[in-house]
DNA sequence: TGAAAGACCG
C-alpha cells in the first residue's frame, strides 16, 4: 500500500508556512520593522512576501498564491500546497480551501492523506461530514490508508453534528478490525463527546480503558474529564482526579486548574479556591486570560462587581487583556443589579479599546433589561443592533420572548415569535421551554400543550425541563390529573424526574392539600437516588403548616437541619405568623421553643 | 522530515 505519492521537490519556493509565520510577525506589535523585506529573496518571494504582509486574511490573496503556484517551474512540492490549505483552514476560510482542493484534483496535483485529512477537516466545519466520508471512499479508492488523524477528524465531525452514537460505533469498529493505534487524541475525541452528551462517568472509564490499552492518557484526557466532572458539580471527584495525575506525574496545567476553579465557583466554595490559586503559584502556572474571566464572571454573578473590577485591573497588571468576555461578563454582572448605567459605560470602553460587542454581548444586555421588566429598552436594543449589522441569535430573541411573555403582553409576544420563524430561527429547546412556560404562566396550558405537540413533531427531543413546565403549568390551573398522568408518564418516555420536577410535583400536592401524596414523592426521591433540597423541605413544611399538620411539620424541620438546610425567608413568616396566632398546638409550642428561645 | 486531529471563559 502506499504512503501517498513522493513530493516533488523544488528548493526555489518560500513556503507558505514561512510566509506565514513572517505574516504574523509583521502584525504582532513586538515586530521592529513591519516595513522590513530580507534582500535576498527573488521577485517573486517578495511579491508574496507584500501580499502576506498586508494581509493574507482574504481568501483571495491565497488564491493567487496559488495561481502562482500552479505556474511555477518545477511544481511546489505536494507539502507546499498542503501547507497552502493549512493556511486557509487557520483563516476558516473552508469553502475557499475545498475549492482549492477541487482544482489541485483537476489539475492533477499530488496530494497525500495529510492533504485528504484537512480537506475532510474543512468539511465537517462546513457542517458537511457526509462529504467527509465521500473523501474517505476517494482515499481508499486511490489506494492512500487513513490515519488515525484522518479518522479523529471524522469522528469529531460526526459528534460535531450530534451523532455522537455513530462516532461510538465507529471509533469502536476501527479498534475492534484494527484499523489504527489508537493515541491520546483519538480517545479524547470520543472522552471529550461522551463528557459533551452527558455521560462522564463513562468518560472515566473510557480513560481508564485507555491505560489498559497501553496509551498513557496525558494532561489533556484528564483536562477533559475534570472540566465535565467540575460542571456536573462532581469537584471532589475532580479534585481526585487532580490527585491521580500527581501519583502518575502527570504535570496538571492552567487549563486542570481552571476547570477545577470554575467547578469551585459554582458551589462558592471560595476557600477551596484560594488553595487552588496558591496551589498554582507553587507549581509557577499563571492565571491566563480564560482563568481571570471564570474568576470575574463568579464574582459578577455573585454581585460583587468590586471584585471583578479589581480582577480586571490585576489580569491587566499581569500582561492578560481583557477580551469581549471578560468585558461581557462584567457587564452582565451590572445587568443583575440592574446598573445599567455602569452596564453602558462597559460598551463604551470595550470600543474604546477596539473591542466590538457581538451579538452575545447585546443578548446579555438584552436579557438584563428584559428581567428587569424595561421591555421597551430591551427591544429599542434589538433594533439597535440590527443596525449595526448584527445578527441576533435565538438566544437574543428567546430572552426578549421570555421578558414579554413575563410581562404579559401577550400579543408582542406572539407577533415577536412569528417574525422569529420568519427570519428563519431554528428553534431549540431552550426557546421551546420559554415559549412554554410563558404559556402556561398567562394560563394558556391548552396552547402550552398545542405547541409542546408541535415541538415533538418538529422532532425536538422534550427534556426533563420541557416536562417540568408543562407540570407546573397542569398545577397551576388545578388540572391535578393531568399533571400526575404527566409526571408518572416521565419514566415511559426514558427520562428521570429531578429534584426540581419533584419539588413541582411536591408544591403541586401540597396546594390542593394532598399532603400525603406530597410526602409519597419525598420517600420516592430517596428510593430514586434524587436527593431533596432546601426548597423540598421548605415546601413540604408549608404545606403541613398550611394544612394545620403541625407534629408532621415539626418532624420535617428537625429532618432538614439534620441535612444542613435552612427554613428559607418565606418558611419562616409563615411559622412566625402562626406562632402570633391564637392557636395553641402543642407541636406548635415545641417550634416556639426551638426557633424563638 | 515537513503539512493534518484532542481540553478551559459570556
Amino acid at each position: 500500500m502506499r504512503h501517498g505519492t513522493p513530493a516533488l521537490t523544488t528548493t526555489s519556493f518560500c513556503s507558505v508556512n514561512t510566509l506565514l509565520r513572517l505574516h504574523s510577525l509583521c502584525q504582532s506589535p513586538t515586530c521592529p520593522n513591519p516595513n522590513h523585506i530580507p534582500n535576498h529573496l527573488s521577485e517573486f518571494q517578495q511579491l508574496l512576501l507584500e501580499k502576506s504582509r498586508v494581509g493574507f486574511d482574504k481568501p483571495d490573496d491565497a488564491l493567487r498564491v496559488f495561481d502562482k503556484m500552479l505556474r511555477m517551474k518545477p511544481l511546489p512540492s505536494v507539502v507546499d500546497f498542503t501547507q497552502l490549505l493549512a493556511a486557509l483552514v487557520k483563516m476558516k476560510h473552508y469553502s475557499v480551501a475545498v475549492s482549492v482542493f477541487s482544482k489541485m484534483c483537476s489539475f492533477s496535483i499530488p496530494v497525500n492523506i495529510i492533504t485528504y485529512s484537512i480537506v475532510i477537516n474543512c468539511c465537517c466545519h462546513l457542517k458537511r461530514v457526509d462529504y467527509g466520508f465521500t473523501l474517505l471512499a476517494a482515499i481508499f479508492k486511490r489506494g492512500f490508508v487513513p490515519d488515525v488523524v484522518t479518522y479523529t477528524t471524522l469522528l469529531r465531525g460526526l459528534i460535531s453534528q450530534d451523532k455522537f452514537l455513530e462516532a461510538e460505533l465507529m471509533f469502536k469498529n476501527l479498534l475492534k478490525y484494527n484499523q489504527i493505534q489508537p493515541d491520546a487524541a483519538i480517545f479524547n475525541t470520543i472522552i471529550n463527546g461522551q463528557c459533551k452528551t452527558g455521560n462522564t462517568s463513562q468518560a472515566m472509564m473510557l480513560l481508564r480503558y485507555m491505560e489498559k490499552k497501553g496509551c498513557m492518557p496525558n494532561v489533556v484526557n484528564y483536562n477533559t474529564v475534570i472540566d465535565s466532572l467540575s460542571k456536573d458539580r462532581l469537584v471532589d471527584d475532580a479534585l481526585g482526579l487532580l490527585a491521580e495525575m500527581s501519583d502518575k506525574g502527570i504535570q496538571p496545567d492552567v487549563v486542570t486548574y481552571s476547570s477545577l476553579i470554575q467547578g469551585l465557583c459554582n458551589l462558592n466554595r471560595w476557600d477551596d479556591i484560594t488553595q487552588m490559586l496558591n496551589d498554582m503559584d507553587r507549581h509557577k502556572i499563571s492565571p491566563d486570560k480564560h482563568t481571570y474571566n471564570i474568576l470575574i464572571d463568579a464574582h459578577a454573578r455573585d454581585g460583587k462587581v468590586k471584585d471583578a473590577e479589581y480582577l480586571i485591573e490585576l489580569m491587566i497588571r499581569r500582561g492578560q487583556n481583557p477580551d469581549i468576555v471578560t468585558y461581557s461578563t462584567l457587564m452582565d454582572g451590572y445587568c443583575l443589579r440592574g446598573e445599567f448605567d455602569k452596564a453602558l459605560l462597559v460598551l463604551r470602553i470595550m470600543r474604546n479599546k477596539g473591542i466590538f460587542p457581538n451579538a452575545q454581548t447585546y443578548t446579555i444586555l438584552i436579557n438584563g433589561y428584559c428581567k428587569k421588566m424595561k421591555l421597551d429598552t430591551a427591544i429599542h436594543l434589538l433594533e439597535e443592533m440590527t443596525l449595526k449589522g448584527l445578527t441576533p441569535t435565538v438566544e437574543t430573541y428567546s430572552t426578549l420572548l421570555d421578558g414579554l411573555f413575563r410581562a404579559r403582553r401577550l400579543k408582542e409576544a406572539h407577533n415577536f415569535y412569528k417574525n422569529m420563524l420568519n427570519k428563519g430561527v431554528r428553534l431549540n429547546i431552550v426557546t421551546c421551554g420559554i415559549l412554554l412556560y410563558g404559556l402556561c404562566w398567562n394560563g394558556l396550558v391548552a396552547e402550552a400543550m398545542t405547541m409542546f405537540h408541535k415541538m415533538e413533531s418538529c422532532g425536538l427531543v422534550p427534556d426533563i425541563h420541557i416536562y417540568s413546565i408543562l407540570i407546573h403549568g397542569f398545577f397551576k390551573d388545578g388540572k391535578v390529573d393531568e399533571a400526575r398522568n404527566l409526571f408518572h408518564n416521565l419514566r415511559l418516555k426514558g427520562l428521570w424526574p429531578d429534584v426540581i420536577s419533584y419539588n413541582i410535583m411536591i408544591q403541586g400536592f401540597c396546594k390542593e392539600g394532598l399532603l400525603e401524596e406530597a410526602y409519597k414523592i419525598l420517600l420516592e426521591m430517596e428510593e430514586n437516588n434524587c436527593l431533596p433540597d432546601e426548597v423540598t423541605y421548605n415546601t413540604l413544611i408549608r404545606g403541613c403548616f398550611k394544612n394545620k399538620m403541625y407534629d408532621g411539620a415539626c418532624v420535617l424541620i428537625d429532618e432538614m437541619c439534620a441535612h444542613g438546610f435552612k427554613a428559607d425567608a418565606s418558611t419562616t413568616s409563615m411559622l412566625f405568623d402562626l406562632l402570633q396566632s391564637k392557636e395553641q398546638d402543642p407541636a406548635l409550642l415545641a417550634m416556639q421553643k426551638k426557633f424563638m428561645p
